[in-house]
DNA sequence: CAACTTATAGTGAACGTTCACACGCGCAGT
DNA sequence: ACTGCGCGTGTGAACGTTCACTATAAGTTG
């Protein structure tokens, strides 16, 4: 074991130093600005190299008041969705130099605006807030507050401030209900998410809204637990021992979806031939299951890129003061267990 | 739409103006120091809730060259084990007050080290590196440079001022190659990650070694493919077609495995019968698919927490300066693809 | 009661940048 | 020769903190 200490990084001084120039000169050459004689750039550019300086961006984003990083909050971070809406904002923010700060919704923390307050104490340029647990007057206040933009993604709130960027959730329901109906089924029932009030809210209230258009059904039978394999499994097993004459089962995702098909299995029950299963999201895995799981696929891939562009105009530009409303077309993946 | 400017957030100062007392005060306050009369505290606390403030976490990181914020760069932020990496780090760093700031590691940019020397210019405390592309050498010289703690997750190699914290691969291969001879298996194929050469090596001797003790083949057939469960698939019907004697693929990981189950649907074999299919990871999704899938099981909640603080204390204390290999206990979990 | 301690509070400097401005120089126009 | 201008460069201040001191008042000791 031996004592650490950093040998300390040079400075943009060690630089204009080597160089023989003032360290706004050096500073000059790093902003690419034009007014530097073509020898003394090529000096200052040899003594960053040779150097191997880096600026500071810490004390760059003091001064400037732009940290060149955005933050993004999650409830979740292990969820597939929120993954892939990393790695795309990430891929989108190489391009600008933009980085990224993770931060996890912490629900013991001032009902998670605790984390956003860290987030911007780290000086974020803007954040990008996935499925939020948080009330929307609270994401209004704070959004007011932090004067950056602020974007909500997978959810669809028209919340003064901020951009929210979501699946279209009365299409979805549409489509995925039309064609359980086309196929037959008449007794659907639902497994939604418990941990997200608003979000189920409108994918519950847009199948409800559906399936009472397609089947009469008003009240469709429902349960609500948290959407991960186990917790759908037993959701499932639930609702099916309460309405045994379920024929089709939406589920709040794949993941809750992939339950029901255990439960099914364990039931003796035949899918899609005694219940048709159906999910969202279209993780990779949900083709290997068996059988291959109806899904409502949304592009993450593109929501996050228009998020992350969002945020960056939002931070040259113009900002929707009273909100704004994306929505994504669904695409519904027919597969074998519906 | 509405010109959007940042209603300055409070400082200190302010704080200070309003509680009538100088900024150093309401710093020994925040740092929760004990000499601040009680009535004093009381009298900061009181502004420092009304104001709203919250510290800037960049001007203090810059004078006392800590940011209390980790690095951690992946390949590829959408595996599965990175998102529980990432989640158990950041439930780990909460109670220290620590966050994280994500980076995929960018192939292009100076074969990764580019973006490890952007984390450092955002001023992170100490890295995690997560299934590294990188040479040894590129992250021995890089966290020599750096002074910082760099611990190295998911791969095993004893480099000069890095923690490498990784599954016992030797381990896990003779129980994996073990219990597949136990069931009779003799003809064992792989399907390898042709993506890092190293942690394949790693994966790859391990098992070579292990099929050639137990069942004395010297040079078992392997085909190397990206680690996804398409790619997975192509490889395992590659390999079948080449070698379609073979009894037991065992695969880089449960995507690759996954894959491999399908292709072994596609030739009409029967899975556990015709052939045997295991993977590692022990991702959710693998009880789920059918067969259920054989899995090597690793710790990753217990490897990030390990990981974090190693990292938390390697700020404060000691650093190996010859490096450090921490291996962990593989589990092997027998379902129905074996 | 002088001298020392303790408790509490404040001040200047520093961290590593960029911004706004000033400076010096050479050249063109009058 | 004077003015004006543009180019290239340097200087002081500022960003919001904390650190290392210093200062003051009150209490304690011999």
């Amino acid at each position: 074991m031996a004592r650490r200490r950093g040998p300390d990084r040079p400075t943009i001084l060690d630089v204009a130093d080597l160089a023989g120039v003032s360290r706004q000169t050096v500073s000059r050459v790093i902003a690419n600005h034009p007014s530097v004689a073509p020898e003394t750039r090529r000096r200052v550019e040899q003594a960053i190299e040779q150097l191997g300086y880096r600026p500071n961006r810490m004390a760059r984003a003091l001064v400037t008041r732009r940290s060149r990083t955005f933050g993004i909050a999650s409830v979740d971070m292990r969820n597939q969705l929120f993954s892939d809406t990393c790695s795309a904002m990430q891929e989108a923010a190489r391009e600008h130099g933009y980085s990224l700060v993770v931060a996890e919704l912490d629900r013991r923390d001032d009902r998670g605006m605790g984390t956003l307050e860290t987030l911007v104490s780290l000086g974020v340029d803007g954040i990008a807030v996935f499925p939020s647990i948080l009330a929307d007057e609270d994401v209004a206040a704070f959004a007011g507050r932090f004067g950056g933009p602020v974007v909500m993604i997978t959810r669809a709130a028209r919340i003064p401030n901020v951009i929210s960027i979501a699946l279209d959730e009365w299409e979805a329901a549409r489509k995925l209900v039309g064609h359980l109906h086309t196929r037959g089924r008449r007794r659907i029932g639902l497994l939604m998410n418990e941990m997200f009030p608003d979000v189920v809210h409108d994918r519950y209230l847009a199948l409800r809204e559906a399936i009472a258009a397609a089947t009469g059904v008003t009240e469709p039978p429902v349960v609500a637990d948290r959407p991960t394999i186990p917790r759908g499994q037993v959701a499932a097993a639930t609702l099916l021992d309460r309405h045994p004459d379920t024929d089709a089962i939406v589920a709040f995702n794949d993941m809750m979806a992939m339950g029901a098909l255990k439960a099914c299995k364990d039931l003796g029950l035949d899918v899609p031939r005694d219940v048709a299963v159906a999910g969202y999201d279209g993780i990779p895995f949900g083709e290997v299951v068996d059988p291959p799981l109806t899904t409502v696929v949304q592009d993450a891939f593109g929501m996050a890129r228009e998020a992350y562009h969002a945020l960056y105009a939002g931070i040259h530009g113009q900002w929707p003061a009273d909100g704004e409303v994306r929505l994504w077309e669904p695409e519904l993946v027919i597969r074998g267990s519906t």
